[in-house]
DNA sequence: GGAAATTTTGACCAGTTGGAAAAATGTTAG
DNA sequence: CTAACATTTTTCCAACTGGTCAAAATTTCC
């Protein structure tokens, strides 16, 4: 029930196709003199901006974040913003591309060559420090992941796809020689994935069910030796030392 | 570097504190009237809204959704829209509770006098069956999560966290028993949240990583198989039946 | 030091947004 | 059938949105 006649939803935002006039005509006074090498106040003022954008892209999400909300966390005009980033998408494309970039370096390092559970363990470790580290930079990630990757299937569809396989055939490979349980190797990163982002995702429920106390700031390292565990033997009781029962 | 004097983000909208004029002058000839029983069409209306500004705000979160944009998915005006839910925030507010109830369902289902593995992997089963489910309702969670859950930070603060506690307890038990690995049990709800969840609110990024072939159609009885060996056994090579080598 | 280039500002614009008011159109109980 | 109510549409608004533009202020380079 319920279900009249609802319209899907459209992700090409309204205010795409607005972009009134000025359609192509490049330079004008406005964008910052290309070819040119950048000069010293382009670089530190593109570095606020970019700055100020991920914490609002980060929370609002591409459509919920305004140019002006980030020029005043950035300190400054909008007309002033938009002199080094004539769009607002050309903002946020920058940010994902930098983003990216840096956001699969880790798994990029998994090694065929290494020992199958001290790879799986740096590989945690790796994306557990990202969490912690550039919490903005996974949450701008999930957001795009929630509006159904717009800006970058392409991306994740060719490169990250391409990257995966790879991985999951050294996964195979180790499983194979028994070194590895036998599993399936794609569920197997998805999992190390939703487990470390959850932290940076999901901060305030982490930190609200863990309590206000001190108990949140080990959260981290917590987190690491617990997915240790879960991922080298799971939750099955192990026999303990000596002396069962 | 480039970190000069930004300014945090501000979580209120610069919208919410619009509200221009007619403070609070409750009812005029808009707000339906209150106290009566609802009427058959109101009923009908209310959940045509909800089930679109579900899919509106699963994917751009509250300040990325325009009530338009819900009108137009419901298939109603905007004014008519706004005759059964006066803000936007009310309907959000409606969402949002409707949501908390239905998602911790299956946490208050988690029984002390069952078998330990058996309630891990009924639990994991029932929160990948509502990750098929109601994706939207996953994404919705997502996006209040990556804004630092500003509408529901007293309910993740108290209620969620007696929950929470008060399963944890029960896991420490079952440790104490011997019965389940010792372990963090906070730590293990937020892993079994999160790989579960996470092929609601990944779905593209999971489907593209999949292929787009048979491949992903498959893919939540593939999780589940994979999960279940996780959080039983983990990933070690269990000696396999007979002959080693 | 001063011309040329770069950066910043202030005023402005058209389209969008959340919402209000009132009139017009149903619906329903007596 | 009709008065009382419920629903819908039309019109409107002020604030906000992404973005432009020319002029002013500043920096850079000779």
């Amino acid at each position: 029930m319920s279900g009249k006649k609802l319209k899907a939803v459209d992700h090409a935002p309204v205010s795409a196709r607005r972009q009134h006039k000025a359609d192509a005509k490049a330079a004008a006074t406005h964008p910052p003199p290309r070819q040119r090498p950048l000069t010293r106040i382009q670089k530190e003022k593109q570095d606020i901006i970019l700055e100020a954008a991920l914490e609002v892209f980060s929370v609002h999400g591409f459509r919920g974040a305004t140019i002006d909300q980030i020029a005043e966390v950035a300190g400054m005009s909008k007309p002033n913003l938009l002199y080094y980033f004539p769009r607002k998408e050309e903002i946020h494309r920058r940010l994902i591309a930098a983003l990216l970039d840096t956001w699969l370096a880790p798994l990029r390092e998994f090694d065929q060559n290494g020992d199958p559970f001290a790879e799986i363990r740096s590989y945690i470790r790796r994306k557990l420090e990202m969490a912690r580290d550039f919490p903005r930079e996974s949450r701008l990630f999930a957001n795009e992941m929630l509006q159904g990757a717009p800006r970058i299937s392409e991306m994740i569809e060719v490169d990250l796809k391409a990257l995966v396989d790879e991985k999951a055939q050294i996964l195979l490979t180790w499983m194979d020689q028994g070194r590895l349980a036998r599993t399936d190797p794609y569920h197997l990163i998805f999992s190390i994935w939703a487990t470390t982002q959850h932290y940076a995702d999901f901060d305030v429920q982490v930190r609200a069910v863990l309590g206000k106390g001190r108990n949140g700031d080990g959260r981290f390292e917590d987190a690491a030796r617990y997915l240790e565990q879960l991922f080298m033997h799971g939750l099955s009781p192990r026999p303990r030392a000596i002396g069962s029962g």
